[in-house]
DNA sequence: TATGGTGTGTACAGATCTGTACAGTTGCGC
DNA sequence: GCGCAACTGTACAGATCTGTACACACCATA
């Protein structure tokens, strides 16, 4: 029952920080929907710094996988397309912002919410944003130069965070797919693509 | 003086939202830092909601005084080219994401602590968004399909929202110039640019 | 049956937050 | 000097928030 209490702490804490934001979500809301008692809750959390920050890190893990997943299902879909993998990556991100509980990025958010730089929670979100632009860089095929790789899969994490807020500020529900079509533009300028 | 103390409240209500969230941002603490009294500052915002409000209504202005102007400025970089002012408003914007203190966007920031769409802040928000995006619609030369305005408008916007985040969450301070590069090579498919 | 780990329930300390009350002060036109 | 509006300073009510204290319950294992 341990780890499962603990687990059942921090899947609630980041669906409240996620639709409420972190400041606006209090302690005892967190004990409440989760049915937790509130010594146990800070026998595993000693703070509520503590808890947003193991909520992060679900979140972190959580994208990781499912990213990762249905970017291999998505690409399946663009077979023998060298550039499968990028394109993918927006039906990915499609699938979410279409999604019914769609409440924006929760480190964007986060980031609204902490601006310090130094501060921890700022901290994880830089470090999510640079696994993002890691895991886009590993899905560009080969290209004869390694700087425009790099510029490559900031350029793909521009338009993911573009379509992201697109989606949740101005409520363009249609953002990844307008991102995936600036993609399928942008690749012909790499050499890759239906002009590459 | 009527007018001075209210429009000082706003300002400095403005800075600490913007650098610290509006949840974490005490009533007392505006207060504190305008000089004003309390009751003063009740006198004119009956309630934070009121003050908040009104900081972002300030904000816009801001926002759309200073766009019109520096885009203004930098198109003439540009002279002649039809394409001009789009180019220009990555300059502005580029200008703003390496200003000193630059904490984000304060409407993407506040969709962030607001997620209800039926929240009075969140439709400013999304106010603001569509503002931007009929901003840059004014900014595209004629077109042969009017269809093509309104995309090409959306995606400088997905651009624009993406630079920033970018720039905030991720630390690419150069985010704006890799946004207007984009830009660049997506403008020939709209038969604009160097290739149109 | 004894023990220890895990959890419950609740009361409360102490800080902080929004908003109010109220007496006093300043500045300005008449 | 008088009246009046705007403003100050401060105390405080009432709610809420984080975090603690403490007595008790459940349950597996020895």
């Amino acid at each position: 029952m341990a780890e499962n209490k603990r687990a059942h702490l921090v899947e609630t804490a980041l669906e409240l920080f996620n639709e409420f934001g972190f400041h606006a979500t209090g302690i005892d809301r967190v004990q409440a929907k989760s049915g937790v008692s509130k010594t146990t809750m800070y026998k595993y959390f000693p703070s509520k710094e503590d808890l947003i920050q193991a909520a992060l890190a679900l979140r972190h893990a959580q994208f990781k996988t499912r990213i990762t997943e249905r970017t291999a299902v998505f690409a399946q879909h663009y077979s023998g397309r060298p550039e499968a993998a990028l394109l993918a990556i927006f039906d990915a991100l499609d699938e979410w912002l279409q999604s019914e509980r769609f409440f924006g990025c929760n480190f964007i958010n986060a980031t609204a919410e902490y601006s310090d730089p130094a501060h921890p929670v700022h901290q994880l979100c830089q470090q999510h944003k640079q696994t993002v632009q890691n895991f886009a860089e590993t899905q560009i095929p080969p290209l004869t130069n390694d700087d425009q790789r790099d510029e490559l899969a900031r350029e793909i994490c521009l338009l993911i965070d573009g379509a992201i807020v697109s989606a949740q500020a101005a409520g363009h529900k249609d953002a990844a797919r307008r991102a995936k079509r600036m993609l399928e533009r942008l690749l012909g300028f790499y050499g890759l693509g239906r002009a590459g």
